[in-house]
RNA sequence: GGCGCUAUCGUCUAACGGUUAGGACAGAGCCCUCUCAAGGCUUAAAUACGAGUUCGAUUCUCGUUAGCGCUACCA
């Protein structure tokens, strides 16, 4: 895999932009062998920018930046293909106030009289075609002598052999124009596909402007994705196995993805003003979640343990098990550092809805008393503690719920999660019954 | 305006020209239950519009409408 920068526009070409892409791609697992920036490579492209005028195929326009249009005759007001004064200047003339310094644009000299019929098949939209007359001539090299993105697109494709041209459907009509310029560059045409577009709920296409942390991979790395789960979802828009199937490993993924199966329409990031989430990636990473096998999501759990402050033991069989017990109710990986720190550390909040099923009347006391039981019985499974907590809540005429949520609550911090008697089990003897004691 | 692309539930999507138009997310309800999840079950929800071809059109053709893209010395 090559990561090719195209950074020949120097306004947008920032070292955050570049860390953006690098650290997106590095979360995804998605890692490449060779890396190019377009900026570093310039020479390469008005080498074969000179290739095609010395062709022919291209001409000097001296057209100040921004005035192309001015002076159009008026039949065809929105239509602009060329300027006839640049295009048919004399050689003698386009030479003279090329060597005076004039700034120049350098155009690719579109076939008009006869034109002619550009063809490609796009393994996505299928057979493709446009005329040269409705193909404006198109810069190749700015006025400052940087090249235009179509002209270095095609130039690197040529020089580093890329096989496949897989981008965004904004693309699919700028084709013909990458098709023109390997034809006078002489070199071999690739395979292209057109991807349908990610648009927002409004329809307008998204951009990083205005929905920045939709688009931004990072955003879903910060908010506790799964890499492959943020990768499944992005592949089921516009993508689907035709099978039903939702949930899907990489390996699946790889196995049968295919641009025959790619839709052509547009698919909508479903998120909203309070959260860049689309509810199915919300799903989806919460399915990859508790699906996976457990010794898998541990190193995920460790290092987002780590992220926040807590130094665990893993692989310690015991937070094992409570990863294991925890992840159905969790939806990301920051769960395991917040709502789940009782399972990892001794320090942990109290939530206040907790702390209520702590006040009930006659709830502290009796998980005291039931504290001391505990440490008497020489039993401590989840059978002997329900056992003994039910007696306990008898004799004291109280109802099992009342010390069973106050367990959790003292034992968590959290008015809700998994089953009481379970927890103590989890958490172990010596540390469930302190936690009782200090209530 | 020109050129190109697209159109199935709210969203993502399935359906050799013949289906009660299927699945998933989100929504509603029920079951399970010590809470919360998970899980199971049920429910509501779509072929943009108009012609044509055909015994039969979500599917093929044309038109309309709508959306998107390109039309830059941005990518």
């Amino acid at each position: 895999m090559i990561l090719r920068i195209d950074d020949t526009d120097v306004e947008r070409n920032t070292q955050a932009s570049l860390d953006s892409i690098h650290d997106g791609l590095q979360y995804l697992g998605l890692n490449w062998d060779e890396q190019y920036r377009q900026s570093e490579r310039l020479d390469l492209h008005r080498e074969v920018a000179a290739r095609i005028y010395a062709k022919g195929l291209a001409y000097r326009d001296f057209t100040p930046a921004g005035q192309e249009k001015e002076g159009q005759n008026d039949d065809e007001p929105q239509r602009w293909l060329f300027n006839p004064a640049m295009r048919d200047m004399s050689d003698e003339e386009s030479d003279r106030r090329a060597a005076a310094g004039e700034p120049f644009v350098l155009r690719f000299k579109v076939l008009r009289e006869p034109a002619r019929f550009v063809q490609f098949t796009d393994q996505v939209y299928g057979a493709q075609s446009k005329s040269t007359a409705d193909i404006e001539d198109f810069a190749l090299l700015r006025s400052d002598k940087m090249p235009t993105y179509h002209l270095a697109s095609c130039a690197d494709d040529i020089d580093l052999k890329i096989s496949h041209v897989v981008r965004g459907q904004d693309h699919l009509s700028n084709t013909f124009k990458h098709i023109l310029i390997f034809e006078a560059a002489g070199g071999e045409i690739p395979l292209f596909a057109h991807l349908p577009l990610l648009i927002a709920p409004d329809g307008t296409k998204l951009s990083k402007r205005r929905h920045g942390p939709v688009v931004s991979v990072t955003t879903y790395r910060d908010l506790g994705f799964l890499p492959q789960a943020f990768i499944n979802f992005v592949v089921l828009l516009g993508w689907s196995p035709k099978d039903n199937r939702e949930q899907m490993s990489l390996e699946e993924i790889q196995e049968i993805f295919s641009f025959e199966g790619i839709n052509r329409s547009n698919a909508v990031v479903n998120f909203t003003e309070e959260s860049p989430l689309d509810p199915k990636a919300a799903w989806l990473n919460s399915q990859h979640l508790r699906s996976m096998p457990v010794e898998q999501l541990l190193p995920y759990v460790e290092k987002e343990l780590s992220a926040a402050g807590l130094t665990v033991p893993f692989p310690e069989p015991w937070l094992t098990d409570a990863v294991d017990l925890i992840r159905t109710r969790f939806f990301t990986l920051n769960d395991f550092g917040s709502r789940g720190r009782a399972y990892f550390v001794d320090e942990y909040p109290m939530a206040g809805d907790a702390r209520e099923k702590l006040d009930k009347p006659g709830a502290r006391e009796s998980l005291r008393e039931l504290s001391a039981r505990l440490e008497a019985s020489s039993e401590f499974t989840e059978g002997s503690i329900e056992a003994e907590l039910r007696k306990l809540a008898d004799e004291k005429g109280l109802k099992a719920g009342i010390l069973i949520n106050g367990a959790r609550a003292a034992l968590t911090g959290q008015s809700v999660g998994p089953s009481a008697f379970h927890l103590f089990t989890i958490i172990g003897k010596e540390r469930a019954l302190a936690r009782l004691r200090a209530v």
